[in-house]
DNA sequence: GCAAAAGTGTTGTTTTTACACCCATGT
DNA sequence: ACATGGGTGTAAAAACAACACTTTTGC
């Protein structure tokens, strides 16, 4: 996670307010969220990590869990503190549980460094088990904003990640391996799309997801034989070309 | 879960013992695993359930994670102390954890009328979030039996389930689900079948499982084509008829 | 020889793949 | 007109489905 720092808190509130907030039994022990969230921009994959100025590790967008919170919501509310998004699909894909996953524990040098003091045996420097969830969005969306607490918010090409905390690395190759195999359920339902998309950007999303190319014509055969797409009008952009049509995810049938 | 009254607890302790048990902070506290147990036994798909005496509802053998456990040890530790089955191929598939799927905490009728006590305010009795894990069985091979806190062991047909403790019902069937996903996979690394099996014992796993038919020749065609299976020697079981090859999964290659 | 169950073959259909061709568009 | 990129067609290959036929086994 490493989300503590940045809850649903008022930034003016000082670090005494936050570890007010931290010693409440506010939140499901020992347990976390962590999303994945990957974005597609021009024909790259990249995803969201955020990284702590006194710290030299980066890591995924995660969270605590309410008590009184469903651990869907607890996902959803951490994708919109991060990205300002909100009704993005996101999807659980695994839980992660073992003890060795977060030996390092990054908590304490980051709490110290903020000079905030917690009991040695809080949950928090113990063992964490994190349930990961994933998505697939438009980064050009988003405004990637450092926020209160110093943070830095940058998209890394998923073959080039900078050092990670805990076994975040893990967890972002499991969250693409589930995007990868759900690519036809992410893509109608999240909205990396525009409304109106042409066939061409559909192939890109595909080729940039699965890494792997496909032939313009049999692309088309195979998307449309789904069933699930509407052609509408053409798109003239003013290239010298022929105008591609636009489409859109059908609204629900079949 | 329901499961912590069956943890590697000596059974000749007492109450008290347990109280204890349950008393200490050994557990990661508001989590705990469940295991979805499928049978396949006569063509016919069951489930694992377990029910105490002094209550109506049935529920899945689950149980609490020790805090120095990894997760998936838990679960592979549940399924010894119910099944007596080892090196068992078990998957997690997903993790539920909306606020009101232990609304009806069956954990208080269940303390109470076994006489232990716990503070109000103790994690037993609030929120629940539970890690899904499943598995697929010979259920001829495992003796159910009843343990020392009084409860009953017993196979339900997926499709004719008594009434479940908490959200049970809703777990089997995404259970179900990922079974059926999954087949494939569950079927070369579980020990449902024996070492060598016929084709015709290949094909009722599947049909049970996916609940289809299929032909004979066609699949014995199609699953040949995995390169999984390696034919042996074949089978003469006094009936007359053409004996059977016998096949096993294919050690690892490919 | 016969019934029962397993193995193999064959044919037609559907789906996938690769390649070719035609069509629209702005300069 | 022409280069560019999008749409459509088609033939070969592969995969799938349905059916028929042959083989082996114990009685």
């Amino acid at each position: 996670m490493l989300i503590l720092l940045d809850m649903k808190v008022d930034s003016s509130k000082n670090k005494q307010s936050l570890q007010e907030l931290i010693d409440t039994r506010d939140f499901v022990q020992h347990l976390s969220v962590d999303c994945v969230i990957f974005g597609f921009h021009e024909n790259i994959l990249k995803v969201l990590l955020l990284k702590y100025h006194d710290l030299d590790l980066w890591s995924l967008p995660g969270g605590f869990i309410f008590n009184d919170e469903n651990l869907d919501d607890a996902a959803f509310r951490v994708l919109y503190e991060r990205t300002h998004l909100e009704d993005i699909f996101l999807e659980q894909f695994h839980t992660f549980g073992s003890i060795d996953r977060t030996e390092n524990n990054v908590h304490q040098i980051l709490l110290k460094n903020k000079n905030i003091e917690l009991p040695k045996d809080h949950w928090i420097f113990q063992r964490f088990i994190t349930v990961g969830y994933c998505s697939l969005i438009d980064f050009s969306l988003v405004d990637t904003f450092p926020d209160a607490f110093n943070e830095t918010c940058a998209w890394f090409e998923v073959d080039d990640l900078p050092p990670m905390a805990f076994d975040h690395e893990i967890i972002i190759t499991a969250g693409l391996e589930h995007i990868r195999k759900n690519i036809d359920t992410q893509l109608v339902a999240s909205n990396l799309l525009p409304e109106k998309f042409t066939m061409k950007e559909l192939q890109n999303v595909y080729e940039t997801v699965l890494d792997e190319k496909f032939r313009r014509n049999n692309f088309q055969r195979k998307v449309l034989a789904e069933n699930s797409l509407e052609r509408l009008e053409k798109l003239f952009d003013g290239s010298a070309n022929k105008a591609p049509y636009l489409y859109r995810f059908m609204p629900k049938s079949k």
